[in-house]
DNA sequence: GTGGGCCGTTAGTTGACACTTACGTAAGGA
DNA sequence: TCCTTACGTAAGTGTCAACTAACGGCCCAC
């Protein structure tokens, strides 16, 4: 998991991710798409294939990238855990809390109308 | 999410926002708990707290943190992304495509017994 | 075998970042 | 007021990672 987040720490990685996430693609093709060298490219490819975020198969002369999204899977479930059902009630209640406290006594849209005309005094 | 995913991708980052999921402790206490010095664990605090990963608040003369799950939302968003239905079906197929092409005569899992026992000769 | 695409790899440079020591600051008790 | 506790901040250093330029290795057509 260590590789996996390294890895999709850097933006052109993550780039290259969604471009191959539902296609294969060539070393070339994905290169022709960043500004950087075609070199850089193929270092990030190597970082993302030895993360276990992509999977590499040779064509002849070429080689063909696509997403590997199970390589992922350990960060998910590491980010996941922090949205367990518990914070997400307890975050919910939070802001519910604090619309309740922001306006304690508007009922209807009516008074939000009224408020909106008034406020327009800038 | 620039932030955020550059945030988590130092171990002790991580290891602090685990420390801090679900109680609060003072920036003392969680330094505490590492070996690095206390500056350090100081500027990992503003890393997280910068990325929104992190709530702050002053008690005293102590600071008491504590995770902040929301931060996480659109990191969460991009990985789950990959592993949508129709990618988990195409990851099916694609197994399957495979394991035909490898073994395109076996039915049974004698084979496989076999095979492991010659294996034994390392 | 030879020439031309397609790529990965190496060497070297530059910038980012994690760390340490030293110092500054705010709150609170003697 | 003075000291202590609990922090953050500044300055400096070493390491790692992203990049470029140059080079080397396959694979195929001819």
């Amino acid at each position: 998991m260590d590789s996996a987040v390294r890895a999709i720490a850097e933006p052109h990685r993550r780039e290259i991710l969604r471009l191959v996430r539902d296609r294969e693609l060539s070393a070339g093709e994905i290169a022709s798409r960043f500004d950087v060298t075609r070199p850089a490219v193929s270092q990030h490819l190597t970082v993302l294939r030895d993360a276990g975020l992509l999977n590499e198969r040779r064509e002849g002369t070429r080689r063909l990238y696509r997403a590997r999204p199970e390589g992922m899977t350990e960060l998910r479930e590491f980010l996941n855990g922090f949205w367990s059902d518990r914070l997400k009630r307890l975050k919910l209640a939070a802001e519910l809390e604090q619309q309740r406290r922001k306006s304690p006594k508007r009922r209807s849209e009516k008074g939000a109308k009224r408020r909106n005309r008034r406020d327009r005094r800038t």
